[in-house]
RNA sequence: GGAGAGGUUCCCGAGCGGUCAAAGGGAGCAGACUGUAAAUCUGCCGGUGCAGCCUUCGGAGGUUCGAAUCCUCCCCUCUCCA
């Protein structure tokens, strides 16, 4: 085990925000003395069960601390999922069952085990103490936060200024959220900077139960594809990591220099040192930016599936793009033509291309259209039967068979 | 319970009887440029073989030659008062 002072720079590499510092490295010194692990905390929505790489920041620090000898605790809010939430400001969730809640934590725990080690690993349900609560103990719970704290929280702060709707509710989810740190008696949270308020009130209701309020971690959103969003599926600016490594390769190359940097700091696993000596080589133009966002590419496949994959998925990647060739396996459609001659739109309409004529038109006029590798800018057209391979935008390859 | 404001195309948001498939911005898509970078520039951005027609402006009716725009009822959100 390290001392605890290698230890807290190593938690903090990444981390927005430790809360408190001091009272972090105490409970670290004291660890360290008497071998006894931390109890670390992290939460889990159990209705997104596709992890992305956003995710992958909390459990890449979960890991960290495993690696520290600490105990992780891998909470599943099934609770809160089966009542469903509405933070979606305009959607209402639609509440799970318990056996869709049940199906996700498998598939959850296919995924988080490419990076957490299992047999260190907690996997809690927080239906498990919640179910047995009462309404008077809810209530109970509730007195203990007043509107105007609740408030303090940006989201329902910016919501409340914009006129949009608060359900009561929601009032209820970082008290049932803190609740659960209360149960499990966790050491340290860690979070999100959007879960910010809600790891507080867990410190709150804590020390409201005669516990030592929780250190917490917080660690950055990751920036989406765009560099601007947070990463999520349904900004569709994500990098899913049970996605085939080419195409977790192809997206993490098109991401600017700048948010590479930032990939690389949450989500390598490269020492900070050789990160910090890497930004100085880009700078001085000793590393070319795109080889560093291969390596990156590199690393996070092979995370995923494997050394192999990973090389498969670069050596495809430099065939589409650099030399403009064409993927390995081309998807491909049977079609029926309904005469001898098809109109060109209406085929790639037909073959799922395109959801419209029109759009294929579109494309046809904005020259984003090859079949059989050659630019094709008749909207009119018409094609025989045959078998064509279209090409649409950079990425989209379609074979297209008559039958 | 009372008074007021509002619900517009993926999102924000203008329109307030015909000139509206609906300004502007964002997102997205295509092209140019490149490192499939990013940034930038250009174009597109409801459907339909398309100077036409069809569907869309919370929902249902109505007024009118004509409605996103006016009227009635309903649903939803917000603000203030209780």
């Amino acid at each position: 085990m390290l001392q605890h002072e290698e230890q807290l720079e190593i938690i903090k590499r990444g981390a927005v925000e430790i809360i408190i510092e001091d009272e972090l490295l105490r409970k670290l010194k004291k660890s360290f003395k008497e071998k006894e692990p931390l109890k670390i905390k992290a939460g889990f929505d159990p209705t997104a069960p596709d992890i992305h790489l956003g995710h992958t920041v909390l459990l890449e620090k979960m890991r960290q601390f495993q690696e520290l000898g600490h105990e992780v605790t891998f909470l599943i809010g099934d609770f809160t999922g089966m009542i469903g939430d509405p933070s979606g400001i305009s959607e209402t969730r639609k509440p799970l069952t318990k056996e869709e809640v049940l199906e996700n934590a498998e598939t959850y725990k296919e995924q988080i085990f490419k990076i957490l080690a299992p047999e260190r690993t907690r996997i809690v349900f927080n239906s498990e103490w919640m179910s047995d609560m009462t309404a008077g103990d809810m209530i109970r719970l509730a007195s203990r936060y007043t509107v105007a704290r609740m408030l303090e929280r940006d989201d329902f702060r910016e919501r409340w200024v914009n006129q949009n709707p608060i359900s009561i509710h929601e009032f209820l989810y970082p008290l049932i959220q803190g609740y659960d740190s209360v149960v499990l008696k966790a050491d340290v949270e860690l979070g999100g900077t959007d879960q910010k308020f809600n790891l507080i009130v867990g410190r709150e209701l804590q020390r409201e139960y005669g516990q030592e309020p929780q250190s917490l971690v917080i660690m950055p959103l990751l920036e989406g594809l765009d560099g601007v969003k947070k990463m999520s599926k349904s900004l569709g600016n994500y990098i899913g990591i049970a996605e085939p490594p080419k195409e977790i390769f192809g997206k993490i190359m098109s991401i600017s220099d700048e948010l590479m940097l930032r990939y690389y700091e949450l989500l390598s696993r490269i020492s900070t040192e050789e990160l910090n000596l890497l930004k100085e080589e880009i700078e001085k133009g000793k590393i070319h930016p795109k080889k560093a966002k291969e390596d990156l590419a590199l690393e996070i496949v092979e995370r995923y599936w494997s050394k192999n994959e990973s090389l498969k998925a670069k050596k495809e990647f430099e065939r589409i793009f650099r030399e403009k060739g064409l993927p390995d396996e081309i998807p491909s459609v049977e079609l029926r033509w309904e005469e001898d001659e098809m109109w060109v739109p209406k085929v790639m309409k037909l073959s799922g291309l395109t959801t419209s004529t029109s759009e294929a038109v579109r494309l046809i006029k904005q020259g984003g259209v090859l079949i059989d590798d050659k630019k094709y800018t008749d909207p009119d057209g018409k094609l025989e039967k045959g078998s064509y391979l279209f090409k649409v935008g950079k990425r989209r390859f379609l074979r297209v068979n008559s039958k």
